[in-house]
DNA sequence: GGAAACGGCGAACAAAATTCGGTAGCGGAG
DNA sequence: CTCCGCTACCGAATTTTGTTCGCCGTTTCC
Protein backbone atom coordinates (compact mmCIF):
# COMPACT_ATOMS: atom_id res chain seq x y z
CA UNK A 1 0.00 0.00 0.00
CA UNK A 2 2.90 2.33 0.69
CA UNK A 3 6.14 2.28 -0.51
CA UNK A 4 9.54 2.94 0.80
CA UNK A 5 8.84 7.05 -0.36
CA UNK A 6 5.55 7.08 1.09
CA UNK A 7 6.28 5.71 4.21
CA UNK A 8 9.43 8.21 4.87
CA UNK A 9 7.27 11.40 3.83
CA UNK A 10 4.39 10.14 6.38
CA UNK A 11 7.49 9.37 9.12
CA UNK A 12 8.92 13.28 8.97
CA UNK A 13 5.21 14.80 8.44
CA UNK A 14 4.39 12.93 11.83
CA UNK A 15 7.55 14.31 13.58
CA UNK A 16 7.22 18.19 12.10
CA UNK A 17 4.04 18.86 10.63
CA UNK A 18 5.24 22.52 9.91
CA UNK A 19 8.34 21.75 8.52
CA UNK A 20 8.47 23.00 4.66
CA UNK A 21 8.08 20.46 1.70
CA UNK A 22 11.94 21.08 0.37
CA UNK A 23 13.00 20.01 4.30
CA UNK A 24 11.16 16.61 3.83
CA UNK A 25 12.34 16.29 -0.01
CA UNK A 26 15.87 16.60 1.12
CA UNK A 27 15.26 14.34 4.15
CA UNK A 28 13.78 11.75 1.80
CA UNK A 29 16.15 12.31 -0.82
CA UNK A 30 13.61 13.45 -3.69
CA UNK A 31 12.56 16.14 -6.14
CA UNK A 32 10.64 18.82 -4.10
CA UNK A 33 8.08 18.46 -6.87
CA UNK A 34 8.14 14.73 -6.28
CA UNK A 35 7.60 15.39 -3.09
CA UNK A 36 4.98 17.55 -2.80
CA UNK A 37 3.12 15.05 -5.64
CA UNK A 38 3.40 12.40 -3.05
CA UNK A 39 1.83 14.11 -0.18
CA UNK A 40 -1.00 15.43 -2.12
CA UNK A 41 -1.56 11.71 -2.86
CA UNK A 42 -1.10 10.45 0.07
CA UNK A 43 -3.66 13.30 1.62
CA UNK A 44 -5.90 12.15 -1.52
CA UNK A 45 -6.15 8.90 -0.31
CA UNK A 46 -6.84 9.16 3.52
CA UNK A 47 -3.21 7.87 4.83
CA UNK A 48 -2.74 11.54 5.97
CA UNK A 49 -6.10 12.98 7.44
CA UNK A 50 -5.10 15.96 8.52
CA UNK A 51 -2.20 18.26 10.38
CA UNK A 52 -2.18 19.65 13.86
CA UNK A 53 -0.66 21.91 16.40
CA UNK A 54 0.15 20.04 19.45
CA UNK A 55 -0.81 22.23 22.71
CA UNK A 56 0.24 22.19 26.48
CA UNK A 57 -2.38 21.51 28.42
CA UNK A 58 -1.77 23.88 31.12
CA UNK A 59 -1.18 27.13 29.45
CA UNK A 60 -4.91 25.99 28.48
CA UNK A 61 -5.66 25.97 32.26
CA UNK A 62 -6.44 21.85 32.59
CA UNK A 63 -3.22 20.98 34.59
CA UNK A 64 -5.43 17.53 35.78
CA UNK A 65 -6.00 15.19 33.21
CA UNK A 66 -8.27 11.87 33.90
CA UNK A 67 -9.41 8.81 31.97
CA UNK A 68 -13.16 7.89 32.86
CA UNK A 69 -14.48 4.43 31.93
CA UNK A 70 -18.31 4.55 31.52
CA UNK A 71 -20.84 1.99 31.12
CA UNK A 72 -24.04 2.80 29.55
CA UNK A 73 -27.43 0.53 29.39
CA UNK A 74 -29.26 -0.09 27.05
CA UNK A 75 -26.20 -0.76 24.70
CA UNK A 76 -28.73 0.21 21.96
CA UNK A 77 -27.38 2.36 18.70
CA UNK A 78 -29.34 4.97 19.73
CA UNK A 79 -28.14 5.33 23.09
CA UNK A 80 -24.45 4.62 22.41
CA UNK A 81 -24.80 7.78 19.23
CA UNK A 82 -26.43 9.68 21.61
CA UNK A 83 -24.32 9.34 24.57
CA UNK A 84 -20.98 10.03 22.33
CA UNK A 85 -22.38 12.93 20.54
CA UNK A 86 -23.26 14.63 23.99
CA UNK A 87 -19.81 13.76 25.56
CA UNK A 88 -17.34 15.14 22.57
CA UNK A 89 -19.39 18.15 23.22
CA UNK A 90 -18.45 19.08 26.45
CA UNK A 91 -15.44 21.37 26.75
CA UNK A 92 -13.92 19.49 29.25
CA UNK A 93 -13.87 16.06 26.76
CA UNK A 94 -10.63 15.73 24.37
CA UNK A 95 -11.01 12.40 22.97
CA UNK A 96 -13.86 9.49 23.57
CA UNK A 97 -13.38 5.94 22.78
CA UNK A 98 -16.65 3.76 21.62
CA UNK A 99 -15.34 0.62 23.30
CA UNK A 100 -16.55 -2.97 24.07
CA UNK A 101 -14.26 -5.63 26.46
CA UNK A 102 -14.02 -4.07 30.09
CA UNK A 103 -15.70 -0.68 29.06
CA UNK A 104 -18.28 0.75 27.02
CA UNK A 105 -16.72 4.10 26.99
CA UNK A 106 -13.49 5.58 27.41
CA UNK A 107 -13.27 9.49 27.57
CA UNK A 108 -9.84 11.42 27.95
CA UNK A 109 -10.70 14.85 29.53
CA UNK A 110 -8.61 17.59 31.06
CA UNK A 111 -9.50 20.36 33.36
CA UNK A 112 -8.54 22.84 35.57
CA UNK A 113 -8.24 20.82 38.62
CA UNK A 114 -10.07 17.98 41.28
CA UNK A 115 -12.37 19.96 42.27
CA UNK A 116 -13.55 20.51 38.28
CA UNK A 117 -13.03 16.90 37.52
CA UNK A 118 -15.69 15.84 40.39
CA UNK A 119 -17.82 18.65 39.19
CA UNK A 120 -17.54 17.11 35.82
CA UNK A 121 -17.73 13.46 36.71
CA UNK A 122 -20.86 14.09 39.40
CA UNK A 123 -22.69 16.79 36.92
CA UNK A 124 -22.11 15.13 33.78
CA UNK A 125 -21.58 11.42 34.31
CA UNK A 126 -23.48 10.61 36.93
CA UNK A 127 -26.96 12.55 36.19
CA UNK A 128 -26.89 10.90 33.07
CA UNK A 129 -29.93 8.43 33.48
CA UNK A 130 -27.93 5.57 30.63
CA UNK A 131 -24.89 5.87 32.89
CA UNK A 132 -24.92 2.95 35.02
CA UNK A 133 -21.43 2.98 36.34
CA UNK A 134 -18.16 4.84 35.35
CA UNK A 135 -14.64 4.77 37.08
CA UNK A 136 -12.21 7.25 36.85
CA UNK A 137 -8.49 7.02 36.35
CA UNK A 138 -6.80 10.15 37.15
CA UNK A 139 -3.34 10.29 34.62
CA UNK A 140 -0.08 11.87 35.68
CA UNK A 141 1.82 11.69 32.94
CA UNK A 142 0.90 10.92 29.53
CA UNK A 143 3.46 9.88 26.72
CA UNK A 144 2.20 10.23 22.83
CA UNK A 145 4.42 8.50 20.34
CA UNK A 146 4.92 10.92 18.01
CA UNK A 147 5.47 8.66 14.96
CA UNK A 148 3.49 5.53 14.12
CA UNK A 149 5.21 3.32 11.61
CA UNK A 150 3.60 0.51 9.28
CA UNK A 151 3.59 -2.35 11.19
CA UNK A 152 5.97 -5.08 9.44
CA UNK A 153 4.78 -8.50 8.19
CA UNK A 154 4.51 -11.03 11.04
CA UNK A 155 5.62 -14.99 10.39
CA UNK A 156 2.65 -16.07 9.28
CA UNK A 157 2.14 -20.02 8.13
CA UNK A 158 1.04 -21.14 5.08
CA UNK A 159 0.58 -18.22 3.42
CA UNK A 160 -1.34 -15.20 2.25
CA UNK A 161 -5.07 -15.14 1.47
CA UNK A 162 -5.04 -15.85 -2.36
CA UNK A 163 -3.53 -19.24 -2.54
CA UNK B 1 -2.03 33.94 30.54
CA UNK B 2 -2.82 34.01 26.57
CA UNK B 3 -4.70 37.04 25.26
CA UNK B 4 -7.34 36.86 22.80
CA UNK B 5 -5.00 36.67 20.00
CA UNK B 6 -3.03 34.15 20.90
CA UNK B 7 -5.90 31.52 21.59
CA UNK B 8 -6.74 32.48 18.05
CA UNK B 9 -3.56 31.42 16.33
CA UNK B 10 -3.64 28.38 18.99
CA UNK B 11 -7.21 27.41 17.44
CA UNK B 12 -5.89 27.88 14.14
CA UNK B 13 -3.12 25.69 14.05
CA UNK B 14 -4.84 23.14 15.82
CA UNK B 15 -7.50 22.95 13.25
CA UNK B 16 -4.75 22.88 10.58
CA UNK B 17 -1.06 22.98 11.16
CA UNK B 18 0.12 23.48 7.47
CA UNK B 19 -2.26 26.43 6.49
CA UNK B 20 0.49 29.17 5.74
CA UNK B 21 1.13 31.87 8.01
CA UNK B 22 -0.80 34.17 5.97
CA UNK B 23 -3.92 32.21 6.03
CA UNK B 24 -3.56 32.02 9.58
CA UNK B 25 -2.95 36.16 10.04
CA UNK B 26 -5.88 36.97 7.42
CA UNK B 27 -8.23 34.71 9.57
CA UNK B 28 -7.44 36.10 13.10
CA UNK B 29 -6.58 40.19 11.28
CA UNK B 30 -3.46 40.75 12.09
CA UNK B 31 -0.37 41.33 9.76
CA UNK B 32 1.57 38.05 8.38
CA UNK B 33 4.85 39.60 10.36
CA UNK B 34 2.71 39.91 13.58
CA UNK B 35 1.25 36.59 13.65
CA UNK B 36 4.33 35.05 12.59
CA UNK B 37 5.97 36.59 15.60
CA UNK B 38 3.44 35.46 18.33
CA UNK B 39 3.35 31.82 17.27
CA UNK B 40 7.16 32.17 17.31
CA UNK B 41 6.71 33.40 20.65
CA UNK B 42 4.08 30.51 21.83
CA UNK B 43 6.47 27.89 20.22
CA UNK B 44 8.98 29.25 22.68
CA UNK B 45 6.84 29.40 25.57
CA UNK B 46 5.79 25.83 25.54
CA UNK B 47 2.22 26.79 24.18
CA UNK B 48 2.32 24.83 20.93
CA UNK B 49 4.49 21.61 21.52
CA UNK B 50 4.81 20.87 18.01
CA UNK B 51 3.12 19.70 14.85
CA UNK B 52 2.15 16.38 13.77
CA UNK B 53 0.52 14.89 10.70
CA UNK B 54 -2.57 12.78 11.89
CA UNK B 55 -2.53 9.86 9.87
CA UNK B 56 -5.00 6.96 8.81
CA UNK B 57 -3.99 3.61 11.03
CA UNK B 58 -5.92 1.25 8.96
CA UNK B 59 -3.51 2.61 5.79
CA UNK B 60 -0.68 1.43 8.14
CA UNK B 61 -2.11 -1.91 8.92
CA UNK B 62 -3.35 -1.18 12.28
CA UNK B 63 -7.24 -1.88 11.56
CA UNK B 64 -7.68 -2.82 15.50
CA UNK B 65 -6.97 -0.61 18.44
CA UNK B 66 -7.10 -1.30 22.04
CA UNK B 67 -6.77 -0.01 25.39
CA UNK B 68 -5.07 -2.12 27.63
CA UNK B 69 -5.40 -1.03 31.84
CA UNK B 70 -2.51 -2.69 33.55
CA UNK B 71 -1.93 -2.73 37.27
CA UNK B 72 1.73 -2.65 38.27
CA UNK B 73 3.03 -3.85 41.33
CA UNK B 74 5.29 -2.70 43.30
CA UNK B 75 4.63 0.80 42.55
CA UNK B 76 8.02 2.04 43.09
CA UNK B 77 9.40 4.43 41.17
CA UNK B 78 11.86 2.38 39.55
CA UNK B 79 9.08 -0.11 38.48
CA UNK B 80 6.89 2.68 36.71
CA UNK B 81 9.04 3.93 35.20
CA UNK B 82 10.78 1.17 33.31
CA UNK B 83 7.40 -0.44 32.69
CA UNK B 84 6.11 3.07 30.83
CA UNK B 85 9.85 2.95 28.70
CA UNK B 86 9.71 -0.51 28.19
CA UNK B 87 5.87 -0.53 26.37
CA UNK B 88 6.41 3.21 24.81
CA UNK B 89 9.12 1.32 22.77
CA UNK B 90 6.97 -1.18 21.59
CA UNK B 91 5.65 -0.40 17.71
CA UNK B 92 2.32 -1.63 18.73
CA UNK B 93 1.66 1.25 21.33
CA UNK B 94 0.55 4.60 20.58
CA UNK B 95 0.32 5.83 23.71
CA UNK B 96 1.14 5.49 27.12
CA UNK B 97 -0.47 6.68 30.23
CA UNK B 98 0.57 6.64 33.99
CA UNK B 99 -2.30 6.89 36.04
CA UNK B 100 -3.96 6.37 39.90
CA UNK B 101 -7.52 5.15 40.50
CA UNK B 102 -8.68 2.33 38.80
CA UNK B 103 -5.55 1.48 37.11
CA UNK B 104 -1.91 2.02 37.03
CA UNK B 105 -1.45 2.49 33.53
CA UNK B 106 -3.21 2.42 30.51
CA UNK B 107 -2.02 1.58 27.13
CA UNK B 108 -3.10 2.11 23.69
CA UNK B 109 -2.43 -0.05 21.41
CA UNK B 110 -2.81 -0.21 17.62
CA UNK B 111 -1.81 -3.34 16.06
CA UNK B 112 -3.42 -5.80 12.70
CA UNK B 113 -6.06 -7.87 13.80
CA UNK B 114 -7.39 -9.89 16.53
CA UNK B 115 -4.73 -12.54 16.57
CA UNK B 116 -1.83 -9.44 16.88
CA UNK B 117 -4.09 -7.98 19.94
CA UNK B 118 -4.12 -11.02 21.11
CA UNK B 119 -0.02 -11.95 21.12
CA UNK B 120 0.77 -8.65 22.27
CA UNK B 121 -1.39 -9.32 25.42
CA UNK B 122 0.16 -12.79 26.08
CA UNK B 123 3.89 -11.82 24.91
CA UNK B 124 4.57 -8.40 25.68
CA UNK B 125 2.33 -7.72 29.03
CA UNK B 126 0.88 -11.17 30.80
CA UNK B 127 5.01 -12.14 30.40
CA UNK B 128 6.17 -9.37 32.53
CA UNK B 129 6.24 -10.78 36.08
CA UNK B 130 5.89 -6.68 37.62
CA UNK B 131 2.15 -7.04 35.95
CA UNK B 132 -0.36 -8.50 38.55
CA UNK B 133 -3.31 -8.03 35.82
CA UNK B 134 -4.54 -6.34 32.78
CA UNK B 135 -7.69 -5.89 31.47
CA UNK B 136 -8.59 -4.87 27.55
CA UNK B 137 -10.91 -2.85 25.90
CA UNK B 138 -11.66 -3.01 22.02
CA UNK B 139 -12.04 0.12 20.71
CA UNK B 140 -14.60 0.58 17.88
CA UNK B 141 -14.65 4.24 16.88
CA UNK B 142 -12.14 6.92 18.84
CA UNK B 143 -13.10 10.56 18.30
CA UNK B 144 -10.81 12.92 18.95
CA UNK B 145 -11.59 16.88 19.35
CA UNK B 146 -9.62 18.82 16.99
CA UNK B 147 -9.44 22.08 19.04
CA UNK B 148 -8.66 22.00 22.69
CA UNK B 149 -9.86 25.78 23.58
CA UNK B 150 -8.74 27.02 26.74
CA UNK B 151 -11.46 26.32 29.73
CA UNK B 152 -13.31 29.52 30.82
CA UNK B 153 -12.76 30.70 34.39
CA UNK B 154 -15.30 29.30 37.10
CA UNK B 155 -17.90 30.70 39.53
CA UNK B 156 -15.58 31.20 41.74
CA UNK B 157 -16.24 32.04 46.02
CA UNK B 158 -14.77 34.65 47.49
CA UNK B 159 -12.06 35.63 44.69
CA UNK B 160 -8.42 35.37 43.66
CA UNK B 161 -5.16 34.11 44.90
CA UNK B 162 -3.90 37.93 45.41
CA UNK B 163 -6.14 39.43 48.27
C1' DG C 1 10.22 -5.19 -29.56
C1' DG C 2 7.35 -1.32 -29.34
C1' DA C 3 3.81 1.67 -27.48
C1' DA C 4 1.76 3.54 -23.74
C1' DA C 5 1.65 4.83 -19.01
C1' DC C 6 3.88 6.01 -14.85
C1' DG C 7 6.89 8.54 -11.92
C1' DG C 8 10.31 11.56 -11.20
C1' DC C 9 12.92 15.81 -12.49
C1' DG C 10 14.04 20.73 -12.86
C1' DA C 11 13.12 25.29 -14.64
C1' DA C 12 9.90 29.15 -14.47
C1' DC C 13 6.56 31.67 -12.14
C1' DA C 14 3.68 32.80 -8.19
C1' DA C 15 3.27 32.97 -3.40
C1' DA C 16 4.90 32.82 1.29
C1' DA C 17 8.35 33.34 5.00
C1' DT C 18 11.35 36.28 7.28
C1' DT C 19 13.68 40.46 8.51
C1' DC C 20 13.77 45.04 9.99
C1' DG C 21 13.15 49.98 10.45
C1' DG C 22 9.41 52.90 11.50
C1' DT C 23 5.51 54.30 14.40
C1' DA C 24 1.32 54.54 17.16
C1' DG C 25 -0.41 53.75 21.65
C1' DC C 26 0.26 53.02 26.41
C1' DG C 27 2.11 53.63 31.10
C1' DG C 28 4.98 55.73 34.34
C1' DA C 29 7.70 59.48 36.16
C1' DG C 30 8.58 64.07 36.83
C1' DC D 1 -0.16 67.61 32.13
C1' DT D 2 3.59 66.40 29.38
C1' DC D 3 7.38 63.94 28.12
C1' DC D 4 9.97 59.75 27.82
C1' DG D 5 10.58 55.01 27.00
C1' DC D 6 8.68 50.61 26.06
C1' DT D 7 5.90 47.39 23.67
C1' DA D 8 3.53 45.51 19.92
C1' DC D 9 2.16 45.96 15.45
C1' DC D 10 2.74 47.12 10.67
C1' DG D 11 4.36 47.05 5.82
C1' DA D 12 8.00 47.05 2.47
C1' DA D 13 12.13 44.56 0.88
C1' DT D 14 14.55 40.33 0.45
C1' DT D 15 15.03 35.50 0.63
C1' DT D 16 12.96 31.20 0.52
C1' DT D 17 9.32 28.12 -0.71
C1' DG D 18 5.21 26.35 -3.19
C1' DT D 19 3.27 25.02 -7.47
C1' DT D 20 2.84 24.08 -12.29
C1' DC D 21 4.16 21.92 -16.35
C1' DG D 22 6.73 20.02 -20.16
C1' DC D 23 10.42 16.62 -20.68
C1' DC D 24 12.57 12.22 -20.09
C1' DG D 25 13.99 7.70 -18.44
C1' DT D 26 11.73 3.06 -16.86
C1' DT D 27 8.67 -0.19 -16.67
C1' DT D 28 4.80 -2.83 -18.18
C1' DC D 29 1.90 -5.05 -21.08
C1' DC D 30 0.65 -6.45 -25.50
Amino acid sequence: MLDELDSAIVRHLQEDARQTNRDVARKVGVAPSTCLERTRLLRERGVLRGYHADVDLPSLGRGVQAMVSAQVRPLSRAVIDAFQRSMVELPEVLSVYVAAGSDDFLIHVAVRDNEHLHAFLTDRLALRKEVVGFRSSIIFRHFRKTTVEELPEPITRGGGRHP
